[in-house]
DNA sequence: CTGAAAGCGCTTACAG
DNA sequence: CTGAAAGCGCTTACAG
């Protein structure tokens, strides 16, 4: 089939459409090369009658310029990076969606990475593909990585970091905000009612366990209502623990009539361990969570949480990343909040 | 800070590292860009010294090759293309990880393009994007696009088609088995006793619906179980749909014991009916999903279902396009069925 | 409004 | 084992 041995014959794939080149419609259109590049890019004017022409012979040939080439001039990718801790989290998928809506419109395609949950190893090799792509930009959804993250930076390529008030480097983020969540989430059980509003935290090490765990003491001490040791159980954002700490805050004398959980997994653990004890839910304790996976609107009673716009965060991040790539590096940075909302079920 | 106004100045960004090419690394290393080229590729022999030196020099300069210049001589992209139906739905995020898997292994990497359950004129732009951007391969993920695999085609673009027996084209693809899936579910509930073993089924116009409708119809068969019009429900893969099946299906004079669902969105829709009912699950009535998507573990009772191995869909779609890319196109096409499993929880 | 030519940063026959 | 040079397919000063 290939009619050479040697080297990559040109041939050998696309053999139709892609074999033709801007010198071909050139001579087809009876133009030169620079004509067909400008009625393409429209960097300078050109006759009515001649662009008509190009197009045409364009059409007809099926042209279509190689992006590589035009690339490797213009120095562009068009390409943005997203680096996800772990696409099968449902966070990453929304949060890949807004991103994409927010680039397409200027022609940028995103590339992902997906660390699997992994570790971070894998993080610098995926920022070593976006520095030797070219990415225009790259949004890290990861947290600790700073060092990748100077790397980027050093090779002049924008980033954004999502979900990360963590990052010590001064860098363009976006984020839900952790902190108003949980106050928020606090606030509604009150409304309700409720003085004992008991907590279940994630862990307080990092984003987002820390900011929620600080809006929550301090909805608690805005309301007056006193917060001790009794109301406080640590989860690890799983099930499980979410269930172990329902079932420690449930055998204290003076039991809490409400629990805020840290994340719907741990809320749905906490659904568990009512159930187990028999309490019914919200008579005997209501229950909220943050997060509104999917399972939150599918689980007995249908669970009331707070629900991130993970969409409108990619949404953010895409935006702050055309803005610096028009606008190129400065040394003021950008952080939005996103807005989150309850969303009102039946567990609180 | 740019020293000229017209133009694209190659300092205006990647200031440091990027700037540094072969030419660059070559003068340093005193010798020649075909010989920098050749420790780079490997494609020559270089003597030990000579390739040590470079290496050095390379490494000092932090040089990285410039990925477009090296692509546009390739006429390789490195790059493979997704068009994904819906990335929110949890499907398509574990056969983009299983995809990636597959495929980083040969230096590829994936870029993502979601059709956001939107209609189908968004696949067409994403079919131009990849042509235009010389994807190395494609996975389509998505039904009903003929024209736009047959233009990929045309382009010299491997496709693999994913859970599609569906399109009429010659093509490589990869799929679920989804009539076994529906023949194992059905034997599961023949194994508990079972014997009055209904259906409530998606839209049997396309793939999923109709293959595992056939599947149901062909294990009752098989088992001479009689199958009448009381046992079949229709509904649209929804929870709604579902519990209004599972309504109309326990209305039944002789109602069934069993009902096998298509999906687990309708599963838990008909879960929902039978607490309407106070019939209790899986005493009362047995019920079977398919997809153990994350809720299906979190609902009560938990859901029994047959487990759909989305990553290794998306691993072997990988494999079957690295194999496409480096064989060449052929006139055999090979399909490959992915091994589901059944995940037995509380349901049946 | 249009062209000839240089250049982007690589790869690879060709020649030694 | 190594180099000089042509070429990949575009873009864009420069010149008219």
């Amino acid at each position: 089939m290939a009619p050479r041995k040697t080297g990559l014959d040109s041939s050998e794939r696309g053999d139709g459409a892609s074999a033709v080149t801007i010198q071909a419609v050139a001579t087809a259109a009876g133009v030169s090369k620079t004509t067909v590049s400008h009625v393409l890019s429209g960097n300078r004017p050109v006759s009515a009658d001649t662009r008509r022409r190009v197009e045409k012979v364009m059409d007809e040939l099926g042209f279509s310029p190689n992006f590589f080439a035009q690339a490797l001039n213009r120095n562009r990718s068009n390409t943005i990076a997203l680096i996800a801790q772990d696409i099968t989290n449902p966070f990453y998928p929304s949060l890949a969606r807004g991103l994409q809506a927010a680039v397409s419109s200027r022609d940028q395609v995103v590339m992902l990475f997906d660390a699997g949950a992994g570790e971070g190893g894998l993080t610098h090799a995926f920022v070593t593909d976006a520095i030797q792509r070219r990415a225009d930009g790259v949004v890290i959804a990861i947290s600790d990585v700073d060092d990748d993250i100077a790397r980027l930076r050093d090779a002049g390529i924008p980033v954004v970091a999502v979900g990360s008030g963590a990052s010590k480097l001064p860098i363009d983020w976006v984020t839900a905000d952790d902190e108003r969540i949980a106050a928020d989430a606090v606030m509604h059980l009150h409304l309700l009612g409720h003085r004992r509003i008991a907590t279940i935290t994630g862990p307080l090490g990092h984003t987002p366990g820390k900011p929620r765990h600080v809006g929550y003491l301090r909805a608690m001490a805005d309301l007056d209502l006193p917060v001790t040791s009794e109301l406080i159980e640590h989860g690890e954002w799983t099930r499980e623990s979410g269930f172990e700490a329902m079932m420690r805050l449930a055998a204290r004398r003076d039991r809490p009539s409400a629990v805020f959980c840290a994340n719907d997994m741990m809320a749905i653990g906490a659904l568990d361990a009512a159930r187990r004890l028999g309490l019914s839910v919200p008579q005997d304790v209501a229950i909220l969570g943050v997060d509104d996976i999917d399972a939150a609107a599918l689980v007995r009673p249908a669970l009331t949480t707070v629900r991130i716009p993970a969409e409108e965060i990619g949404r953010a991040a895409g935006e702050l990343l055309l803005h610096r790539i028009s606008e190129g590096m400065t040394t003021t940075h950008r952080h939005v909040l996103v807005q989150h909302t309850l969303q009102i079920r039946e567990s609180a």
